[in-house]
DNA sequence: GTGAAAGCGCTAACAG
DNA sequence: CTGTTAGCGCTTTCAC
């Protein structure tokens, strides 16, 4: 069955020239004469050669191979991202490699180095581990890149969206729109993206207004569990971790008879594809997959080439607002 | 920063044995003394000791790393086909390395192989290339399995769901609620799924009862853009391609002020995590993705270990009546 | 611009 | 059970 492997050897008989040589005419590494060139790559077409990328990298030391460690590819938030930094970085001729965690902060260090072992670095999305951890993944002398989780102690490269100011805002919808009793879905305790939107729940200070914290999650199994505590509150608004969260609650609110917006308003977070094709179509805060993803492989493949790490750069969005949210009854 | 690695040499060294007998500690593929194992291991752990997996690779012939190949990573459909597969895999101390050919026909040989470079086999999601290709990369002697997808010729191993019969009984079950003209909105044309599907709707004759094709496409977007040439079919039921089209047309109908299920009845097909919290819930047919990334994994696993290919799974599902459809006014 | 040769770090016969 | 050794296929100095 496995036909013997074409070698840059037999290429190099065939074509007669080194292997030096035609290793030199597929790195495109130095230059070779036009003559050369075309005998060797004529050679390599008659012999069907390709050449043999785990040879490649273990004597260049490079894998052009990046591993990122997703916290739970269920959510499109996270597939989005990771659609997008697919396609820069084959771009740039890099193949990813992906690990779950499954939102479980134990199997981030084992997964993390696991992945650091068969690529040249590693990116990862809204880490929840400690930053021991990460110092420890940072000390494989390979790039470490973090997305939506703020490291300040180690220099490790980063990429954030702003969460406070535009979930600020969407609270300051909700209240202009007249709601005065308030809560908050919470999402994941660990994960920073959390933090950040609930210390901008809690920075919401106008008199008359409360707001109650309600802890969930970040699934839609999640959001429509919460429905009774919800409903429990009296609120006439709920604004929620992210989208997942609040479609699972709109669903568990219509099951008890609530209708979203006429009785209660509800908001999400990150504007996941879903949110406009749901009924009704959902008030969130748009998350700029597409420059995110950018942005992280821009760094990425600067730290490949040798960028020095501990640069930090921060997106803005904002609220968009759709018809889950109204004026209260 | 990149201090010195440690290789199997320095740990052999310090261990006062051969650096084959550290080399069998740790890949336990033959028995070293407990003594030695121990020694072996202390001085590992001492000097910071990890295995290089592309040196092992290249020594072994085996990379422990399996390509996936997926059309449209933004489909729920797939993701939670690979994060099973990441999971069973891991198990077994396999990582996947996945590429997405954003439904493009045209690039999915160049992914496989690329793929295949790095990885001891492939997995093709959904493939929508040429037998042709298929052959091509299955010439490079490395195990390739396909799932959702009848190939006949080659004697490639695969893992399908029956979606003829529970698409059939999907439109039977309109047909009892009384609907008669019914419409199918068609999927990704090349989908040897959108085949069966649509194979099933046309086998369906039954007196006074009338479907009309509609050619749709597989996203949210395509779904709704359909809404106009649906209403204009004056029909009472539509059962679109898969979940993301029904979502989608169901997001347009509303747009028109045409109500699901009172006006006209919609159905899709996979049954994502999605599907239970729109409203209406959808009426759908239930995809086992739990059952398919298992027996996909075991089979590739099996190839991987040896087994001869060309076996074929074929799983079966039914439907899940949801409240989106419902008698015809 | 081109070739020779020394590894990259590890595995897998083969001997003992 | 353990050690020796010859590669795996390619890159990369270093001479020419």
């Amino acid at each position: 069955m496995s036909t013997e492997r074409v070698t840059i050897r037999h290429v190099a008989h065939s074509a007669g020239v080194s292997v030096a040589t035609v290793s030199r005419v597929f790195a495109q590494s130095s230059s070779v004469s036009e003559e050369l060139t075309a005998r060797v790559l004529d050679a390599a077409r008659r012999l069907g050669y390709t050449p043999h990328a785990v040879a490649q990298s273990l004597a260049s030391g490079r894998t052009r191979v990046v591993g990122v460690l997703v916290p739970n590819l269920a959510n499109p938030y996270f597939y989005a991202l990771i659609k997008n930094m697919l396609h820069e970085a084959d771009r740039d001729g890099y193949r990813l490699i992906v690990a779950d965690s499954d939102e479980s902060l134990a199997a981030e260090p084992a997964l993390g180095m696991s992945l650091l072992g068969r690529s040249d670095g590693l990116i990862m999305l809204s880490p929840r581990c400690g930053s021991e951890v990460l110092k420890e993944l940072g000390g494989q002398g390979k790039p470490i890149m973090v997305v939506n989780r703020q490291i300040d102690e180690l220099g490790l490269s980063s990429v954030l969206l702003d969460n406070f100011t535009p979930m600020r805002q969407l609270a300051m919808h909700t209240v202009e729109l007249g709601h005065r009793h308030l809560v908050y879905l919470q999402g994941p305790v660990r994960s920073w993206q959390e933090k950040e939107r609930w210390r901008a729940m809690r920075s919401l200070r106008v008199p008359g207004v409360t707001v109650t914290p309600i802890r969930a999650g970040g699934t839609m199994e999640n959001g429509r569990d919460s429905a009774d505590r919800v409903l429990a509150t009296g609120c006439t608004a709920v604004l929620a971790h992210n989208d997942l969260t609040a479609i699972g609650l709109i669903a568990g609110l219509n099951e008890h008879g609530v209708s979203v917006p006429g009785d209660i308003s509800v908001t999400g977070f990150d504007d996941i594809p879903f949110a406009r094709f749901t009924s009704p179509a959902l008030t969130t805060v748009h998350s700029p997959q597409e420059d995110i993803g950018r942005a992280t492989w821009r760094m990425t493949a600067g730290l490949l080439h040798g960028d020095r790490p501990g640069a930090r750069t921060m997106l803005t969005t904002q609220p968009v607002i759709r018809a889950s949210t109204a004026p209260p009854k």
